[in-house]
DNA sequence: TGCGTTTATGTCTAATCTGGCATAAATTTA
DNA sequence: TAAATTTATGCCAGATTAGACATAAACGCA
């Protein structure tokens, strides 16, 4: 956001401010969010690049549609692990893992 | 291990496999196992680099010290979620961490 | 060698995460 | 637009993981 955007809705009476900061996170936990969203969102990407459904890839999983939606949603109830242990199960290298999480 | 002494230990009576065909592993299993070693080991590395004890690193993550050793171990018991955090915990960038899990 | 410090291992129970299931909401297709 | 398919959301019981604690083992050093 542009500080004159930000002062106007400040004027205005609007409460500017990051969600960082409207939730009291600290650095380390908005970081960890953030890492789970953008797995969740690579994996949705390769079950597109598949052209798998959610439930197809569940059964490859052996898990459930419901978490493979939460999964890709970033969900507070799916941990990283089970983030990465799907990635891996999908094939994904350890390359191709590091260039997720930190894209080049 | 070469052909040569692998021929020569299967002479010899020896039981030559890995150790992941000697468990049964499936190669995502696999991967994943090593990831948390990779991840335990740089944890450690860390540690060491800042001069903390197990038991000063422990405090700092609000866990304790039996939990460090088992991370940097890679004990069955610890998840990479909790690897990762610790390492995030420490100031860990994304970067960093897509350096430790595939190293250039 | 003996002592202090650090690290490793085992076990407990509380908290968290997972799969399963039901169902609602959204999207696609006829 | 209605039906069919796909995705999202909520809940729960069982499984897994966490911190806490005890104690053993390893290490460094006087």
């Amino acid at each position: 956001m542009d500080k004159a955007k930000r002062k106007k809705l400040i004027e205005q009476g609007w409460i500017v401010g990051s969600t960082q900061d409207f939730l009291g996170l600290t650095d380390d936990e908005t970081a960890y969010i953030e890492l789970k969203l953008t797995l969740g969102q690579n994996l949705k990407k390769r079950r597109l690049e598949k052209e798998l459904t959610q439930t197809q890839l569940a059964r490859l999983l052996k898990s459930n549609q419901s978490r493979v939606a939460k999964m890709e949603a970033g969900d507070p109830s799916v941990s990283i692990d089970l983030l990465i242990k799907s990635l891996l199960a999908l094939g994904t290298s350890r390359q191709e893992l590091a260039a997720i999480i930190a894209p080049a």
